[in-house]
DNA sequence: TAGAGTCTACTGAACGATCGGTAAGTGCGA
DNA sequence: TCGCACTTACCGATCGTTCAGTAGACTCTA
């Protein structure tokens, strides 16, 4: 038997195992959700997962599309708390960049399985435009330091500016499909594989004769 | 009212409408996976948007998961197509992965919407682990390509080999994620966006002087 | 300290809606 | 008359959700 946390501790109601609280339960349903894509997993074979009944999860959200709303806040929140630090706001837009692409990749491995559901949505439902709506605003705040480190002459004018950042977001996304994090590379290693890749190219670096 | 093939020609057994091919109803059930997700596409909405039945499409096919599995080998055949070239088979490796690299921009494109429905599999059913495997093995060959060219000394060596090659298919596979056919930049254009960026790198270009 | 009542965290059965798929019938051009 | 390309009607299964009930820990009162 697999308990998340830990043994039976008595204190509930019920069967001889932990109440779930609100987090426990998010967990494993977002991880449900990135198996099996959220349209595709049921409320059934979630709580399978739980170990509980269907009926249970009700007791701690009002639905599921109540789980992907709190589970798609978490990932973005992350995002957002991210461009209000210092490093985002200050110095030239070259530094901010990278300070933002770094944090990104820092967000990401943190909340892999909840930027992960996000990175996926399709916008079927409201909840799911509306966190679109969120990430898109992300995108945009990002793509106008693009912008200002490509006047500062910093950063290379002969792309088209908005592929440019579209290029350089499907990079930092796609770590969200295959990343393992406890894996041989750090997120800090990785981060700087991803400044280093996204800013010098992969030609080998032309050393100074 | 919009029809896909034109005004209706007579000639079937129904309603006053030209009778749908394999390939048409295939091109707007795929549009259809696209837009809300394979499992969250039901046949009804479906027979929707071809204006028919939900039985009428079991006429041309024997089922919805047979929809995706043409829909899947189609853009499956599309990519391994191009690793047969010439061009991806002789020459130095630098050169042949930029070929398959701007071959795979442009595949990526012209059967963009079967792509995408690859790129999004979760691989929960066995047509979708298929697909998945014949995916990987893509994959692993390109990531050969990468590996000669370090070994060439055409490419950096200071970047882990996997990860190199994994951001490098981020940032191609993000393509079907905004790309629109008929915009301001072309196909062509795009691939040598692609090259250039990941080559190169986003850092403006120190002009000898 | 007994007993009543309250609260948490469920259980199990059932709901109407919708799912993918099937059976049988049919209008119409050849 | 044949058969292509559908049609309508319907199937059992499963979907997300609701509801009444309840075991056991806890609190309050006498």
């Amino acid at each position: 038997m697999t308990s998340a946390t830990g043994e039976r501790r008595s204190g509930n109601g019920r069967a001889g195992r932990d109440p779930y609280d609100l987090p426990a339960v998010l967990d494993i349903a977002v991880a449900a959700f990135n198996d099996f894509g959220y349209e595709a997993t049921s409320m059934g074979i979630l709580a399978e997962r739980l170990g509980t009944s269907k009926s249970a999860i009700y007791y701690h959200v009002s639905g599921k599309e109540d789980l992907l709303r709190l589970a798609l806040d978490r990932a973005l929140s992350g995002l957002e708390g991210l461009l209000a630090l210092e490093g985002a706001t200050t110095g030239h837009a070259d530094e901010r960049l990278r300070f933002v692409l770094r944090g990104a990749v820092r967000v990401l491995v943190e909340e892999l399985p909840y930027v992960t559901l996000l990175l996926r949505l399709r916008g079927n439902t409201e909840v799911e435009r509306q966190a679109l709506a969120r990430r898109r605003e992300f995108d945009h705040v990002v793509s106008g330091l693009v912008d200002e480190a490509r006047q500062e002459g910093t950063m290379r004018a002969d792309v088209d500016a908005r592929t440019t950042t579209r290029l350089l977001f499907g990079m930092i996304n796609s770590i969200v499909e295959w990343y393992k994090p406890g894996g041989p590379i750090t997120p800090d290693e990785l981060a700087e594989d991803v400044i280093t890749v996204a800013f010098d190219g992969l030609t080998t670096p032309s050393t100074p004769e």
